[in-house]
DNA sequence: CGTTTATTTTTACAGTGTCAACATTAAGGG
DNA sequence: CCCTTAATGTTGACACTGTAAAAATAAACG
């Protein structure tokens, strides 16, 4: 089933999305649109609404898709940590390494105007990628993973979850902030170091609290 | 020069500000049309030309007008404060509570596709705001304020820009995500609270750690 | 008053997303 | 093997959009 060309084009779904993260890479959302991609992937102006409906439709499984790269790279890097500390700093790592490498693909996947944020896959793919950055944090406070779950939400223990917005937080303003240029008060050579610096600095505070914590509970 | 109405139609630049800041708060971004703000203006659809060049020009004004109220927020908020921690958190229910309430202002505020990011007045507003973020970072640090110069950016203290970087992205990352919903775990009628918390503890470390530096210093 | 300048309108054009009607091809059952 | 049916693409149309040029209007000013 996967020959050659089988149908009128071959798989358009599969080309339209190839051609939109083309799109997306070489002239940004600006010059996105439903009909440039039909046009790359040789087909007619209309073709794209058999397979996405709308370009929201077309978006949303962009987005699905960088989540799931970015789980990806989340897990690849962390597999080079050797301690929990490394581990967090690495997921920082991660997450601004997809950002830079990505820009306008990184945008679109946070941008609720742009796609349908109920869609399933994308919802399945985004909580794949928190999931990633949850397990960090459980770890580092000594508690149990959570298994992902095929459907709802895996939700993490109640206590964690102010550790885990924290961290989300702060990777995740650092990267839209440097994306959208308002860090320009830093050396751009060395925003990495900089967030590295940050990222252990702020896993240190978190695993210490934690402990606080539990000794006070005992 | 301020009487009712001495042009053809009072002062369209106002007026035309009015309508979009209306446009985005009723409609939305994705309704946001140059076209849209003429109407509402009561002009023809090419009036606003003359007065902002393009979409983007338009745009690039609200945005700025945006970071003035920010920052006027801010300055407000933080008069309340009894102390330099109240101060902290002051400052992040500020940046937040914008954020709620003109939703739509604020994401074209931090869209660099969509706005002049090199306009004079949009990068002097957006200063204006970081200064506010600055100067409560210095606070507690105990170092010496930054005064706004007419032009150029007000470089903070090479030490303190870790900090302030960790600040405002957690606050910042933790608004954007909250306003696109990746933040579905979190209970929406606390989550004020559970940033005011993280708001303390993140002010407490990072005091802290500067006493701590410090006295390594000494 | 007459001229110059600033502001607004009119007209036009190339794009866009989406829809409906149509054409073509693939799939599948008799 | 053929014929029906459903899936997939194409054409053409419509109402929008941003932007530009030319024409019209009103203000400013000597």
């Amino acid at each position: 089933m996967k020959s050659k060309a089988t149908y009128h084009h071959g798989d358009l779904r599969r080309a339209l999305l190839k051609a939109g993260e083309s799109v997306l890479r070489e002239h940004g959302l600006a010059k996105f649109t439903l009909r440039e991609c039909a046009r790359r992937a040789g087909v007619s102006h209309a073709a794209p609404k058999h397979h996405f409906g709308d370009v929201r439709g077309l978006l949303t499984e962009l987005a699905a898709g960088g989540f799931e790269r970015l789980t990806l790279l989340l897990r690849l890097q962390m597999a080079t940590a050797t301690n929990l500390n490394e581990e967090f700093a690495a997921t920082n790592r991660a997450y601004l390494q997809f950002a830079m490498e990505n820009t306008e693909h990184f945008r679109i996947m946070f941008r609720s105007d742009l796609v349908d944020e109920t869609s399933p896959v994308l919802r399945a793919a985004a909580t794949a990628t928190f999931l990633e950055l949850t397990n960090v944090i459980h770890r580092q406070r000594g508690e149990a993973e959570i298994v992902a779950s095929p459907s709802g939400n895996p939700l993490p223990l109640r206590e964690v979850i102010d550790d885990i917005i924290i961290g989300w937080s702060h990777i995740h303003g650092f990267t839209h902030l440097l994306l959208e240029q308002q860090l320009d008060m830093v050396d751009v050579t060395e925003y990495d170091s900089l967030l590295d610096k940050a990222a252990r600095r702020l896993s240190d505070m978190l695993q210490r609290e934690a402990q606080l914590a539990k000794q006070n509970d005992t």
